[in-house]
RNA sequence: GGAGACGUGCCAGAGCGGCCGAAUGGGCUUCACUGCUAAUGAAGUGUGGGUUCCGCCCACCGAGGGUUCAAAUCCCUCCGUCUCCGCCA
C-alpha cells in the first residue's frame, strides 16, 4: 500500500499519479480527511484510556468500601473507553479501506495513459525474413504437433479448453529452458526457490493480486486457499512480517513454480496453442532491496532478462508499460516481447516490475537502518520488492515458430544443447 | 480421521486477573579492567502509533472475538507446532 505519511506531506504526486493511472483522483483528498478523523478519534480514545489505566491502580489499591464506590465511578468511564475505541476502530478501518483501493505511486518518467500507450525502448535483432529462405512459417501448434511435442486436444479431454501436454522433445525443450533460466539466475546471485502454489488469502491480498484483478484467481472454496499466478505471491510472502539485514546488499530468490490463471475475460483470445493458457511454468526472478537501490536492481533485472533472451537467439523489442496498464502493486515496468512470425507481431515473454514499497507495506516487510555514527538501534523501514520473468512455457512459442526450418523440424538453440542431451534439432516424427 | 499438549522479547525459559512490556539465563552493543585474546564488572538492548516531541501517553505476550472496572493470565473460534492412536502413500 501507499505510504500515507508521505501522502499527508506531500499530497501532490499521488494526485498526478492517480492522473497518469487514470484512475479516481479525489481519493487521495478523501484520505486526507479519513486520515484526519482516525487521527483525531485515536487521541480521544487513547487519553480516555490513560485515564482508565490510572484509575485501575486506584481500584486495585483500594479496599472494602472505598473500592466499591470506585468501581461505581469507573464504570462510566469503561463504557466510554469502550465506544472512543470503536470509534477509533472504525475510524481506522474507512481509511484503510480508502488507501487499500489506491494503486502505487508510479516512478518518474513512466508514461500516461492505457494499454496501448506503452512507450517502445529499443529492439533487438532483426525479426527473420521467411519469404528470403523461400518459406511460409508454420504457427508453434503446427510445428508442435508435426514433431509430437504438444496435444492440446487431449489437454482439453482431460482437463478443458486451455490446456495441454507437452510431450517428447517439446516437453524436453521446456525442461530445458527452465533450468537453463534457474541457472542463469543462480549466476545473479538468486537463491533457487522451490515454492507453494496454493497460499492463504492473506498473502494473496499482500502481494496486491487480489484487487482489481481478483477474478482471474482460482480460488479453492473448500480450502480458502488460492492458486498463485506466479511465484512472486510465495516470494513476496515469504518475508512477511520479517525484518531484514540488507547490509550484505539484495536477498534475490529465483522462485520455480507452476503457475495458474483463469483468463477470465479473454475468451476468443489467443484460443491457439499454449500462447495464452490456465497453467504454465515459470522461473521467476525475486529481490527485495534497500529503496535506494530498487532502480538499479530494476535495470539489472531488464538485463538479466535480454541476456536470457539472447541465449535464446530471439530477436525483441523492450517496451515500458503506460501507467494505466501497470499492476496495482507495480510503480514501473518493462516487458520483453519476442517476434511471432505467424503473428507478425511481438509478444510479452518477460515482465519485469519494481513495486518500490508497496508490496512490503502490505506484507510488513522492513529492514533496520544503519544506526547514524555507529550507535545503537537504528530504525526500522519498509524495503523494495521487485520481480523478473526469466522464462515460463510461453517462451516455447518463440522458439518453435522462430527456430523453425523449411521441413517443420526445429533448431535448438546452443545453450539448451547442453540440457537436452546435445540434441541440436527437434525432428518431426 | 480420533485423543491430548503447547504457542511469551534475538534465543532459551518464568509468569497468583491489578504491583507484567513482562523475572532469570544466554546472545548482542557500548564502557571499564587486562600487553592481545579469554575471563570479570557496569549500562543498554522488541515493534508500531499518538503527542503539548530531548519528555509523556497508547497498543501489542500466535490471530480474532468475548467476560471484567481491569486479561499474557479466564472463555470461545481460527491458525500453527508437537505427541499418541488409526488410515493411506
Amino acid at each position: 500500500m501507499i505510504d500515507v505519511n508521505a501522502l499527508r506531506e506531500n499530497p501532490e504526486p499521488f494526485r498526478a499519479s492517480q492522473r497518469a493511472r487514470q484512475a479516481d483522483e479525489s481519493i487521495i483528498d478523501s484520505i486526507i480527511a479519513a486520515d484526519s478523523t482516525r487521527r483525531s478519534a485515536l487521541s480521544r480514545f487513547e487519553s480516555l484510556r490513560a485515564e482508565q489505566n490510572a484509575f485501575g491502580k486506584k481500584v486495585a489499591a483500594a479496599t472494602g468500601d472505598e473500592k466499591q464506590s470506585l468501581l461505581a465511578e469507573v464504570k462510566e468511564l469503561a463504557a466510554a473507553v469502550k465506544s472512543a475505541q470503536a470509534e477509533s476502530e472504525d475510524a481506522k478501518a474507512e481509511q484503510d479501506r480508502l488507501v487499500r483501493q489506491v494503486a502505487n505511486l508510479i516512478e518518474p518518467g513512466v508514461p500516461s495513459g492505457g494499454e496501448d500507450d506503452f512507450e517502445v525502448l529499443r529492439h533487438v535483432g532483426r525479426p527473420r525474413d521467411f519469404s528470403a529462405e523461400g518459406f511460409e512459417p508454420k504457427d508453434h501448434l503446427e510445428l508442435g504437433e508435426l514433431t509430437g511435442g504438444i496435444d492440446m486436444e487431449r489437454g482439453a479431454k482431460v482437463s478443458g479448453a486451455r490446456f495441454y501436454f507437452l510431450k517428447g522433445m517439446v516437453a524436453r525443450l521446456e525442461l530445458a529452458l527452465l533450468r537453463l533460466a534457474m541457472d542463469e539466475a543462480i549466476s545473479h546471485g538468486f537463491t533457487p526457490m522451490i515454492t507453494p502454489t496454493l497460499v492463504r488469502p492473506e498473502t494473496m491480498a499482500g502481494t496486491g493480486f487480489l484487487g482489481e484483478h481478483s477474478d482471474e484467481i482460482y480460488h479453492l472454496e473448500e480450502d480458502d486457499l488460492y492458486l498463485v499466478g506466479t511465484s512472486e505471491v510465495a516470494l513476496a510472502g515469504y518475508h512477511g512480517d520479517e525484518i531484514l539485514d540488507m547490509s550484505d546488499g539484495p536477498t534475490r530468490y529465483a522462485g520455480w513454480s507452476s503457475c495458474y490463471r483463469r483468463e477470465a475475460g479473454s475468451h476468443g483470445k489467443d484460443t491457439r496453442g499454449i500462447i495464452r493458457v490456465h497453467q504454465f511454468n515459470k522461473v521467476e526472478m525475486f529481490s527485495y532491496v534497500r529503496v535506494e537501490d530498487a532502480d538499479a536492481e530494476h535495470q539489472r533485472m531488464l538485463a538479466w532478462e535480454e541476456e536470457m533472451l539472447a541465449k535464446m537467439e530471439l530477436s525483441y523489442r523492450v517496451i515500458q508499460t503506460a501507467a494505466g496498464d501497470l499492476g496495482t502493486s507495480a510503480a514501473r515496468k518493462y516487458d520483453c516481447e519476442a517476434w511471432i512470425p505467424t503473428q507478425d507481431a511481438y509478444r510479452e515473454l518477460t515482465s519485469t516490475s519494481n513495486c518500490t514499497t508497496f508490496q512490503a507495506r502490505r506484507l510488513n516487510i522492513r529492514e533496520r537502518t544503519p544506526a547514524a555514527d555507529g550507535a545503537a538501534g537504528g530504525r526500522t523501514r519498509p524495503v523494495a520488492t521487485l520481480n523478473g520473468t526469466m522464462a515460463t512455457t510461453r517462451w516455447l512459442v518463440a522458439l518453435l515458430e522462430n527456430h523453425q526450418q523449411s521441413d517443420g523440424s526445429v533448431r535448438i538453440p546452443a545453450a539448451l544443447q547442453p540440457y537436452m542431451g546435445a540434441a541440436d534439432v527437434i525432428d518431426v516424427q
